[in-house]
DNA sequence: ATTTTTTTGATTTACGTACATCAAAATTGA
DNA sequence: TCAATTTTGATGTACGTAAATCAAAAAAAT
């Protein structure tokens, strides 16, 4: 049986009152008997339980999610794995709210966490925009001890806690890799479809693809990259337009819009053998990776990210430890045979 | 607010005993008081609070797990997990034992499981030995009301409640397409290294394997499956020796012993240019990875499947949901670029 | 109508913790 | 040494549920 406070009462000869104070940091307390309870709970072992102590407090854990208000089939997938949340939270005591904020906006973003000192939410989720006053935001609130995570795009360099999504980096280099050896010997260029390079997930992934290319395979030139803003028919305009050049051999679609795409890809490059390696597993990069217009889809599952950053911010404000390695946001790599 | 005990009583006009009475199936509650009981607590929309509910139970949850005492790098990074959840057991109130059969030997595992009835755990988790008589035995234990999932290897056709490891006929044809993408136009022979085609995940990789194979890349043959019984010392005589026919320009390894195999890899094929799948990312894979001996790996993750398995077990338990998309175990596909 | 049986209500204790109150004891300052 | 202050103890209530007891009411059987 694990010991209760009961027992650390006995063992520390002191009353219960006692260790309620100790425990839960209360004043009236001398040094001496401090010590003697914080012994006590060390030999014995003890762990508060959680449980017990959340029905005790009647605690509940209000938490705020920031995202940008974008219309890509990421940021939808991403909205409903959130009101899935929603929907389980009053069974795990979570109160979540979202905020929307508009896409690359700094400013938007930092008078919305500026607002949030007030409000005094138990943990913080925010998509982050990459910008140094939205660092120095997110600091403040930081330092006033509100547990804070990224989601799905990081600030590096800042002091949030924690970051629910993959490494972008990673990302493009093991897209480089798998475009590199899926084509082999060939030699030709390389298309690159972005959504925006002011974006930093984008920016990080064309970082890795391009180091990986250089280093590994050069007889793969990269052209200049395609923003697409992440919008299917500017997509489809600049891919269609670039097939016109005859020496690419592959694709890498980094960022959103992918409909458009794959749109381009059937209209002018079904002649042709093309590799291709896009981003987010979506209704139609699923569809295009079945019937061979992509030959590998990268993927990071917003559900998981969610749920992660869920548990890392109650973790947080309980002050308890989180299990790392359950945390850690994996890069999903799916070829057409193992497909959820 | 949520809706508590008190809320459901008050509304159906009945005391607080009655509504105990409905919701833990207690006897002594007439037809119609019980449906009025229950119109409340759906009308209400009342969730029981399992936090305190397992409080006033003292309910603990005893699970047991039964693993194959195999001496190969996977099953010791599965125990190790399980002992980490045994650490962690207390703050989650489970009571997880392990108990080892012997490997590949039905009889074995069939009358530890017969022996579970009289114990009462709260939750049953195995890795199978594909055979009748364990299919029979895990069949009874369903029908007796224990939760059972199988772990890592899944048992087909029984009654078990959940599978939690990785699609493995999925990953086979992953190495197929991998391996087929990667070797591009050559034309050769694939050597097969495998524990034994007497175990189902072995044989589903080989199956998916083969499958893929067969069906896009003509090019190249499968030679007989070299059969290691995931021995490192046997993989490294067997793969020496096959090395010696020139033709191989491929290796999937599908199964443990993956030392023997790199050392042999080393040996005797360092002017040769190969390609090379295997599975399970250890100490001795992940640096075969990182110098080129190996190009691809394939991975499941043991600590995912013993945290998903006791979820899964825990809210069979208590008769609660699970979140499917959660408790899917993902096939990793590294290369040396997204390592962890 | 009476007895027997079944159903329901009222009440209590418990789980482990949080938090508040008031009294008692110990310590400190003068 | 006495008063003022700080520290500690004793006790009670609460959170939402489980589970038990016993009495009261209602229904069924005779």
């Amino acid at each position: 049986m694990r010991p209760t406070v009961h027992d650390i009462a006995a063992a520390a000869g002191v009353s219960l009152a006692t260790v309620d104070r100790v425990l839960n940091q209360r004043p009236g307390v001398r040094h001496v008997t401090r010590e003697k309870v914080e012994t006590a709970i060390r030999e014995l072992g003890y762990i508060r339980d959680v449980a017990a102590a959340n029905l005790a407090k009647g605690r509940t854990y209000p938490l705020v999610f920031i995202l940008p208000a974008s219309d890509n089939s990421f940021m939808h997938g991403l909205n409903a794995e959130i009101r899935q949340a929603i929907v389980r939270s009053s069974a795990e005591r979570t109160d979540i709210r979202t905020i929307e904020v508009p896409a690359f906006d700094p400013a938007a973003l930092v008078s919305v966490l500026e607002g949030l000192s007030r409000e005094k939410p138990c943990g913080i989720a925010l998509v982050a925009t990459d910008a140094p006053e939205v660092r120095a935001a997110v600091d403040r609130l930081v330092r006033e001890r509100f547990p804070v995570v990224t989601l799905v795009s990081d600030l590096t360099g800042s002091l949030r806690h924690h970051y629910a999504g993959v490494d972008n980096i990673a990302a493009g280099r093991t897209a480089a890799r798998l475009l590199g050896r899926f084509l082999g010997p060939r030699k030709g260029e390389i298309a690159v479809l972005a959504g925006s390079m002011l974006v930093r997930d984008h920016r990080e992934r064309l970082e890795g693809f391009t180091a990986v290319m250089a280093q590994e395979f050069p007889d793969l030139a990269i052209l200049p990259v395609l923003e697409g803003r992440d919008d299917p028919e500017v997509a489809h305009m600049l891919v269609a337009d670039a097939l016109g050049n005859a020496g690419i051999i592959g694709v890498y679609s980094l960022g959103a819009g992918n409909r458009g795409l794959i749109r381009a890809l059937k209209e002018k490059a079904v002649d042709r053998i093309l590799t291709v390696i896009a981003h987010e597993l979506t209704a139609h990069t699923r569809a295009a990776l079945i019937d061979n217009t992509i030959d590998a889809i990268l993927n990071q599952d917003a559900g998981h990210e969610v749920r992660s950053a869920i548990r890392v911010l109650k973790a947080k404000a309980d002050g308890l430890a989180v299990i790392e390695a359950q945390e850690r946001i994996r890069l999903d790599i799916f070829l057409k045979d193992n497909l959820p």
